[in-house]
DNA sequence: GAACTATTTCGACGATCATAGAAATATCGC
DNA sequence: GCGATATTTCTATGATCGTCGAAATAGTTC
């Protein structure tokens, strides 16, 4: 995906505020499995209207991901899109010096291995 | 430096801004040798006053750092915080399974190559 | 198709943020 | 100390954001 600074801001400010930031790492951790809204709403001790809130905030930036599972809706983080703005952030680092890596994670690494109660 | 979620919303809120993000990244291509201020605001065309307010976040949020050069302030960014914020994102990215480099950039490769009207 | 569960939308409030001109502060060179 | 340059603080205004209860929507099961 290739990232531009509009985006780059909306996912910044996505991730800025202190209950999304902790929803995102939570969708990071999960692995590709992800979890549905109830089990992240319980697990922020969020309500569900805050939650499907900042849930929308995050899609609309393009970091997490959403399919259906039964009555459920599974949020996944979306790696390619984390490492997109990193990338972004990073670029040109200290002047061109090759210093960065640049991250990388989840393109092929993504493998479910989380519990999801599906 | 260690970072946690408060740290990193205030980060990642200075950021998620137009003229900041712009700003952030020029600095981060200028690598240690900084630019002033006034450098600053002339390359994205932003009033004194605008660019000092965003100055002043980026500073509180501790993403990058002012030296006096005779009567400029030089601003350069702190990589080693731009690290930890990316390191804190992708924690124990993909549910642990060794993915991610975990970004490292400008501890030991930020060789001033920049001019400086110094 | 009705009862049930999961999730989203609506609405209203208070709080925080971005902007930029004008005035104040700091440093320099003489 | 004075004039000049560099940067910040002050101040006011309009705009955006976070919260969450209540109502609406979507999907499931029988």
């Amino acid at each position: 995906m290739k990232m531009n600074s509009p985006a780059a801001v909306e996912a910044l400010g996505a991730l800025a505020q202190e209950h999304r930031l902790a929803l995102f790492r939570l969708l990071v951790q999960a692995g590709a499995a992800g979890m549905p809204a109830g089990a992240i709403a319980k697990e922020l001790k969020i309500p569900n209207s805050s939650l499907s809130f900042h849930l929308a905030h995050l899609t609309r930036a393009g970091l997490i991901q959403q399919r259906r599972e039964g009555r459920s809706l599974i949020y996944t983080a979306d790696y390619e899109a984390m490492n997109s703005l990193v990338s972004f952030l990073m670029e040109n680092c200290c002047g061109g010096a090759t210093c960065a890596p640049e991250a990388a994670c989840g393109d092929d690494a993504a493998q479910p291995q989380g519990k999801v109660s599906a």
